[in-house]
DNA sequence: TAGATTGTTAATCGATTAACAATC
DNA sequence: TAGATTGTTAATCGATTAACAATC
């Protein structure tokens, strides 16, 4: 396993895109790859793939490559999608329904129990089968049903005090949709989704597109 | 201007941060900034802010450091934030309406005018004030309407063809929330925001946070 | 065995950080 | 002028690619 090592960021995402096509693979029946049509699939090149695999073990073989439902497996076990958790949304808005809706969820091995709102016109409607609450029983919810994600989808303004409510609920990780950098403690892990960065980063390109294609 | 040089991609997804802290700082009447303070703000060091920025020209001032409005301003510019676009999103469902409520579109001066779907129970019905209408007029919709930016809200399985859609009727920018790598031609810019790999790679690191925090 | 492809080391490339002269 | 801070070059660090011996 990958006791010592400390893997970068920059390998780790790309692994669920590696989940990603093997899973492509396992449903089409194929039980064979190798790096180099990896390579192909994905856009990475064959040699920073097996890099990639090798920070967590030597899961292929010499002359044959990787079996696709083993690595498969591995992957998932490594990325933590064995595990589940409880989760809980803050901020019922349109963004809050659309996540709790999201399909994703199962396959990460989330459970989302509830979602939180402040807004009465909001609060005991239901998003398939999950309730929205008052915020103000957040803390007492996330203690009581062993909650260790929270997901923010409230806006900018109130997404530092949510994170706090969380930590101090006792919240393990946080995946954040505000725009805005949360201040956590550092055993608090906080993955963030910028939708605003996100847009920017098309702005750019689209703008200076000529400089790229000329 | 940046004529000569293509500025790594790296860099381009910082300037929404700097950009967003400027903005912070204008609100607060702040009119000065060094490198060094932006540095405490953002968590990026001062020699790599001062690096990003001269990407792009000179514009600071030795001994002051940077006129805030004027960075923000120049920022803007360069991110396309000026420029207006139209755009349409395929995919009414729960993240399509979402994304089709998200206010953000204003800052990045994109407008999106209609909303396309196939199930007729939502044809017709309208969020906010954008109206829903069937993906087969789609092609239709975008020449008669200058639309350049095509947003992908729809399932896995329909994500190529409507690339493929958007693409015949002349958009120029796609941004994809369907978890799946579009296959496009290369002068076509592509957005991903893929929340699938966000969870994974949130998964991961629950899972693996001892190794972190040892 | 011969061919294929991994695992891994070494070489290269690019991005970040450090340092400091230029200059406001 | 003296102090501050940029713009920019040089040094370092880390990530990617290339190469090839190991081995299935």
């Amino acid at each position: 396993m990958d006791k010592d090592s400390k893997v970068s960021i920059t390998v780790i995402r790309r692994l669920p895109k590696y989940y990603r096509y093997l899973g492509d693979l396992l449903k089409k029946g194929i039980n064979r790859i190798s790096s180099q049509e990896l390579s192909k699939m994905t856009g990475f090149t064959a040699s920073q793939i097996r890099q990639d695999l090798n920070n967590f073990g030597g899961f292929g073989q010499q002359g044959y490559g990787y079996n696709v439902e083993e690595l498969h497996n591995q992957l998932g076990r490594i990325l933590g999608l064995d595990t589940v958790y409880n989760a809980v949304i803050a901020g019922a808005g349109n963004l809050g329904q659309a996540v709790a809706n999201y399909k994703g969820f199962e396959d990460a091995g989330f459970k989302v129990l509830c979602l939180f709102d402040k807004n009465p016109k909001l609060i005991g409607l239901k998003i398939r089968e999950i309730e929205i609450r008052d915020v103000d029983s957040l803390e007492e919810f996330i203690k009581e049903n062993n909650v260790e994600i929270g997901i923010i989808t409230t806006p900018k303004e109130n997404a530092q005090d949510i994170a706090d409510t969380y930590i101090k609920s006792g919240i393990k990780g946080i995946w954040n949709f505000a725009p805005a950098d949360l201040k956590v403690p550092e055993d608090i892990i906080v993955e963030n989704v910028h939708l605003n960065e996100s847009l920017f980063t098309l702005s750019y390109f689209l703008k200076n597109r000529s400089d790229y294609t000329t």
